[in-house]
DNA sequence: CGTCATCTGTGCGCTGTCATACATAGGGAT
DNA sequence: ATCCCTATGTATGACAGCGCACAGATGACG
């Protein structure tokens, strides 16, 4: 009952001979909601190849309170520290959206980097959209509204998943984008009024896209326009 | 008048026979202060090493405010794109304390790219760490005071000079903040009633290291460690 | 020596977000 | 059907940072 490993892009983007070669060391895994793919310093034991998750990359301060620096979904990979030579990282991984993916052993990864061409070109190119993402999350906190963050967020996360309806409650939401859970009602509200969305206990249906688009800030589209032109295999849920 | 390249720490971090090949391709370059490395968009052609300068990289947004996501100096490299594989970045490279470094070209580093090992390894590690401050830079700027990240800010740039005087105006930290200029002439007024900085018109003297640190966010020590545990050339300047 | 641009200090009202507390409502379990 | 847990809505006061306006102070330069 496993999904297709090549619903990840970076797998897809592989040159036949390097797939073939891969393909037996790939594990298949649930990825249930809430799972942790790994804790800020824990030397890391597979990188994770989604197929159809979310997941989530935590900072968590020693207070507790947490912000998302970037949404990790299909086109992507979780444990990039893992060839970047660091073996740890500070941030934390996890699961936001249930499904599934498949994971490689550490070592196969390294052994693969040392040899492999476009292995390495494809993880280094979802490196950078990685940083872009990264680094847009840290300019969108300082400089941008709530409601325009909320906004940035759903459409973000829209992209990685079928569809156009998201299971996550305001509580979570407000984890990722780091405020309160007041602050995303009264976001969401907003939104709801304006026709743009609708939401019951957690089912979060988009029925305005476009609607979406014209509120969120820049941050959206830089993100996005950055991983098209980065990741050669396109996002397929993307619009 | 040529400072020597391995004051850079990934050129230092070179084992003996991939520098030699290194060397004679480096092209020392003076950075006065203001001087733009790079432009959002502009496809690189030279990746930086530096020496003695302090580059400042910034998001800039559609109406002009802008925000640093992160910091460079002598234990870095301006221009990871070029190696990373995407040819450009969103962000803009400022140089934010006048020096000096070495840089190579595109093609060189890319030809070294291809059969080199530890410089590969030395630039992936970098990148992390690079990667590790643009987080929490983000989560920085969602949930600490200004007041605690402008002595974060003072504390990484300290780290990146020899010295313990900066020379900057309050405008410009707004700048790389992302703040109101008034706000980080407040926040500095504190710090100087307090005994830890003094400074006039642009010169910054640190008088109490260890206030600054006892005042500043979890943030600066999770990336100085960071940095240390990442990069096995450690920072000179450091404490 | 005087002028002027630059840097720093201060006040004020405004807005967005926070902290806290509590009210309502859906929906699964028994 | 009932109960209860979870999700969502609302109010209130506090406060940080913003935008704007302007004053003083320093130092470069003619």
């Amino acid at each position: 009952m496993n999904d297709d490993p090549r619903l990840n892009g970076l797998l897809a983007g592989l040159p036949e001979r390097e797939w073939l070669r891969l393909a037996p060391q790939l594990e298949w895994v649930d990825m249930p909601l809430g799972k942790v793919l790994y804790e800020p310093g824990c030397p890391l034991s597979h990188i994770y190849f989604l197929t159809s998750a979310i997941v989530s990359l935590l900072y968590v301060m020693e207070d507790g309170a947490s912000a998302e620096i970037a949404i990790v979904g299909h086109e992507g990979a979780v444990g990039i520290a893992l060839f970047m030579g660091g073996e740890t990282t500070p941030s934390r991984a996890v699961v936001q959206s249930a499904g599934h993916g498949y994971r490689l052993k550490a070592q196969a990864l390294k052994d693969e980097f040392n040899r492999a061409e476009s292995m390495m070109h494809q993880l280094l190119r979802y490196t950078q959209a990685l940083i872009t993402q990264m680094g847009q999350t840290a300019v969108c906190n300082r400089h941008h509204s709530l409601d325009q963050q909320l906004c940035r967020w759903l459409l973000l996360s829209l992209d990685r998943l079928p569809g156009n309806e998201l299971i996550m409650t305001q509580e979570l939401i407000a984890n990722m984008l780091g405020v309160r859970r007041e602050g995303v009602t009264e976001a969401a509200l907003k939104l709801q009024r304006a026709g743009l969305i609708h939401y019951v206990r957690g089912h979060i249906t988009i029925v305005d896209r476009r609607g979406l688009e014209r509120r969120t800030c820049e941050c959206y589209e830089v993100v996005r326009k950055e991983y098209q032109r980065l990741l050669t295999a396109p996002l397929p849920h993307q619009a």
